[in-house]
DNA sequence: AGCTCGTCTGAAAACGGTTTCAGAAATTGT
DNA sequence: ACAATTTCTGAAACCGTTTTCAGACGAGCT
């Protein structure tokens, strides 16, 4: 009933506890085969407990993110899953519900548990980073930056290029007036997603008013709200670039509702692809990144941090994104705003 | 840089180790407010290895999927974490990717981090459940069972039922040429789901060709695969059931590709629920469960099993499942095959 | 003051490994 | 065959905590 302990096996093999010790970690012994032979038999596995008392070191990574239910993480918490998979180290999840308060408790829990941490910070301004510095735990940041950025490994992408993509492909259909539902902007891609937006337009000589800019929090329901606050609008955007996928759900959710179609009345893109992007009707025009392949560098990075050493100068690297296109997006409506205001005033 | 230790707290405070120690594990103690600055002060937290070393337990839990990035998955990941996030327990997350050879691999690491595991097994005939009752590691099972059934704590749905619902659904919508699109059938929900479908079409004494079973693994790619294969044949179905959230983007994406249109040509209903359903085109109708519901019961029983008596009689619950309507189920074409047998021709 | 009793304390022994150290055995060279 | 190596071995110390054990201290009683 009680796992086996190295004694056990080194009794069963007739051998002193240090030979069998020695010969699991590698050494040349003479009774190799004999220990072999009790390991099997008695099915010893060392005790995790044992080894990081000795060694300092856990052999567990944490991976701490704001949603798991966002497909987005779940994509990079795959990836990451997909690099420790073959060796050695073992992963705790933590989901912070985007609340740093939680975060707070998760990485002071966590913080003795693991040689290293990979996180999402719930929002910019957030002590854990710097938590985690303190306590001298190699740590990774993905998709998010830090307060003191510079500091830390990163894994972002380009949020703001992503973002520039997305209103050139709606300029490039005619579109002028283009509204943006954002992300909250203490997070880093909420920030760059909105900067891009209003860069671009900017850079086209394009004024719009700020209503054109709803904030809706990353949320689906904010999406939602935001997409009917715009629609309501007097005179109303003809496209919407909506900043996350969960939003992107609220607001066609929205738009359904209220009988306004796409691309016709309104063109759409979103960020982040989805499977079911490509069976919506109309298929989704969307800014697409490597979720996995985020999660995944982002492991190795914390991977090699950890092993190299420490001082090393941080990294930090951008993924690029690129324009999905699928038919969300179309001329616009040549009449004015006519039949969409009317259908606005549900 | 090396982390503080609990006498190094003693030495501060003036007292001796073990008094720290009782102080920290409630104890009255002389010494207790100088004890609490010095552990502030040093920013002391009591090492785990150490503490599990002595007392035999880790403080952690596992938590082993066949995939996260399924939502409903990630949906039991967050209703788990809900509940170990109160207190005491962190988790450990290990994803599968439905190989049974890996997931003894994961298992066999994590057997000997954990006080506890939850378990969705890649199939039915795993061993993995057998080995952690062997090596005494309180398991509690979710939505799938064990070879061995009846011995583990398990929570599952009710996938007969869901089933049924379904169908008896598309029959009072007049349906009677209804298909499905299967599962793998040596796992828990693939194998009831198809019984469900069967035996409710049974009992109406409906009798269908056997190629109106198609299997689609749980994949994507084979619920796209399967609806091609149905749309084919020389006398379709009108109505298809499919066995789950992944197939069904498959089966809509075949839906799409041929041109078929939902409902007048074709009824469907999926099983699980997602946001993206209710802004589909049509509406997706579909089985819905509660599923961070099912990873927190799973979770508390885990925790329960944990704490008292290990030898109580094992657990087996079942939840509910229900239909949520929406529109793409309508009577069938009363038109014989005609059009969708050209549509299917492509 | 002297005694008992109860409360609080520190030293020391675990827990299960790894690693150092010194010594034993095997190998090599002559 | 013997010394000089080299390779292998077991005893013991250590990692940071909890817990047992015995003893110190103070309070309460006569």
């Amino acid at each position: 009933m009680k796992p086996p302990t190295i004694t056990d096996v080194a009794q069963e093999a007739g051998v002193s506890v240090s030979t069998v010790s020695r010969h699991l970690r590698g050494d040349r012994v003479r009774a190799a085969e004999r220990i072999n032979r009790a390991v099997a038999r008695l099915r010893y596995r060392p005790s995790p407990a044992a080894q990081s008392l000795k060694s300092g070191k856990t052999g567990a990574v944490a991976l701490v993110v704001p949603d798991i239910t966002n497909p987005f993480f779940a994509a990079v918490v795959r990836g990451a899953e997909s690099i420790t998979a073959q060796g050695g180290h073992t992963i705790f999840l933590a989901n912070t519900d985007e609340s740093d308060a939680r975060e707070a408790e998760v990485v002071e829990d966590l913080i003795t548990r693991v040689d290293g941490m990979l996180l999402a910070p719930a929002s910019e301004n957030n002590p854990s980073p710097q938590r985690l510095a303190d306590a001298g735990v190699p740590t990774v940041l993905i998709d998010r930056e830090a307060p003191s950025t510079g500091r830390f490994d990163t894994v972002l992408i380009d949020n703001h290029g992503g973002a520039r993509f997305a209103i050139e492909h709606l300029l490039s259909n005619g579109h002028e007036r283009i509204a943006t539902i954002a992300g909250t902007v203490d997070s880093t891609p909420g920030r760059f997603r909105l900067e891009g937006y209003r860069d671009t337009l900017a850079a086209y000589s394009i004024e719009l008013p700020p209503e054109f800019v709803q904030p809706g929090g990353f949320k689906e329901h904010g999406g939602y709200q935001s997409m009917l606050r715009l629609l309501a609008l007097p005179d109303p955007p003809t496209a919407v670039f909506v900043a996350n996928n969960t939003m992107t759900i609220g607001a066609l959710r929205a738009i359904k509702d209220i009988g306004v179609r796409v691309p016709d009345d309104l063109s759409v893109v979103g960020f982040d692809d989805h499977p079911f992007s490509e069976i919506l009707d109309p298929p989704l025009t969307v800014i697409d990144r490597p979720m996995e392949e985020q999660g995944a560098l982002a492991m190795r990075m914390l991977l090699s941090r950890m092993n190299n050493d420490s001082s090393r100068i941080s990294r930090r690297v951008v993924l690029d994104v690129r324009l999905t296109e699928r038919a969300s997006c179309g001329p616009p409506r040549n009449t004015p705003m006519g039949a969409r205001r009317k259908a606005a005033r549900i």
